[in-house]
DNA sequence: GTCTATATTTAGATAGAC
DNA sequence: GTCTATCTAAATATAGAC
């Protein structure tokens, strides 16, 4: 992998430019659907070079992955280890955060769900997603909740279901939902904003269908 | 398209044969990730036969893909359109024959939402899904329903995507979701059958948040 | 209808000039 | 570092024997 030092003016160097390229065009295509060429093209650059700097069209991907990966769950963590607020004030944070982020990125669920399925070993290696989710602040709040109401608790995993199916899934349907609605892209994301305030509501009518009366 | 009598004995023809295959790979690696030899060796016939029987991949893939997307809403219109039965009736008919389609074949949800990102015009083009859904008997129901209560009803859309995220995102997303439980295939599927009584209560306590004291 | 052998196309990767 | 030209390895599809 070559040094670059670039104490250049605003022009990005090549290796960033192939980087941009690559993570635009696996987003909407997927590993196998994309071809060097695409990203050498989008990229405005030769294809030689996408060797040169990258060796082979895998590891450029499995950069992407890792980078892209990052951005899904980063805001997901910050959220749930924040001793300081509250299990709604989480549920808040994190849906608003998510959805906004999904609003600029709307291909990143597709594009995971579906490498996911296709090489789950690869990619759910190194995500020790258990330690993520149980040893969160969030995982002790939420017994905590349900043990001082001296009620059963959702299993952790249907509350993850949950706030993920209502948050994330609409990215994942978009192309027919949008059909089924006659949306334009902007129509939809108006729809998505206004799931912002109205998840946490749900989440917490289905959490505590008693204290709402 | 050779035409076949086949008054046969118990024994399924080639062409069954290749389309039983095609299904099941196609459904498990995608239109790009499948190659012809797969489905051939999976078939036990000759890779030649595929293009005797159906002329290309494509053209297998578009049969295959037609016959998945009725799977996957046929049961949905049979309970849309059913007039003698309540909307709560309908939630509950439909998340059961749902998530135990799915979980007969978990692969189809994140078949259907991958290729329809890749090619959304080819797959959505025959779809009247607007009629779908906004002509059916629950669609009437829907509105009268919240004309009585007096009160401003959720937008259909957003109903939609309630119910499908929680009843079709686990699916999309179980690989992860498994390996944050540490689940096995089995333990998978009993939190899904849970759902089956969940997800009605839950849409209700959404839908009715005045109704549950 | 089924097979073997092969033609054609495409895409990832590299050699070597500049 | 960047380019042109090319090598090599797949994978779809077909020709033609049986």
């Amino acid at each position: 992998m070559p040094k670059r030092y670039s104490p250049d003016k605003k022009d990005i160097n090549t290796e960033e430019k192939i980087k941009i390229a690559a993570r635009s065009v696996f987003h909407k295509k997927g590993f196998v659907a994309t071809r060097t060429r695409d990203i050498a093209l989008e990229a405005g650059i030769n294809l030689a070079l996408l060797n040169y700097y990258f060796r082979s069209k895998e590891k450029l991907f499995d950069i992407i992955m890792a980078e892209t990966l990052h951005t899904f769950v980063a805001s997901l963590i910050s959220v749930l280890n924040d001793e300081s607020t509250s299990l709604q004030h989480k549920v808040e944070a994190f849906t608003k955060a998510y959805i906004e982020m999904l609003i600029r990125e709307p291909e990143i669920p597709i594009f995971i769900m579906s490498e996911m399925h296709h090489h789950p070993d690869k990619l759910l290696a190194r995500l020790n997603a258990k330690a993520l989710l149980f040893e969160s602040a969030f995982a002790k709040q939420y017994v905590q909740e349900f043990e001082k109401k001296n009620i059963a608790a959702m299993p952790m995993l249907q509350f993850l279901m949950n706030i993920l199916g209502l948050t994330v899934f609409p990215f994942v349907a978009s192309p027919l939902l949008k059909k089924i609605g006659n949306l334009s892209g902007n129509e939809f994301n108006a729809l998505m904003k206004e799931r912002i305030k109205r998840i946490p509501e749900w989440i917490s009518l289905i959490m505590n269908p008693d204290a709402h009366p």
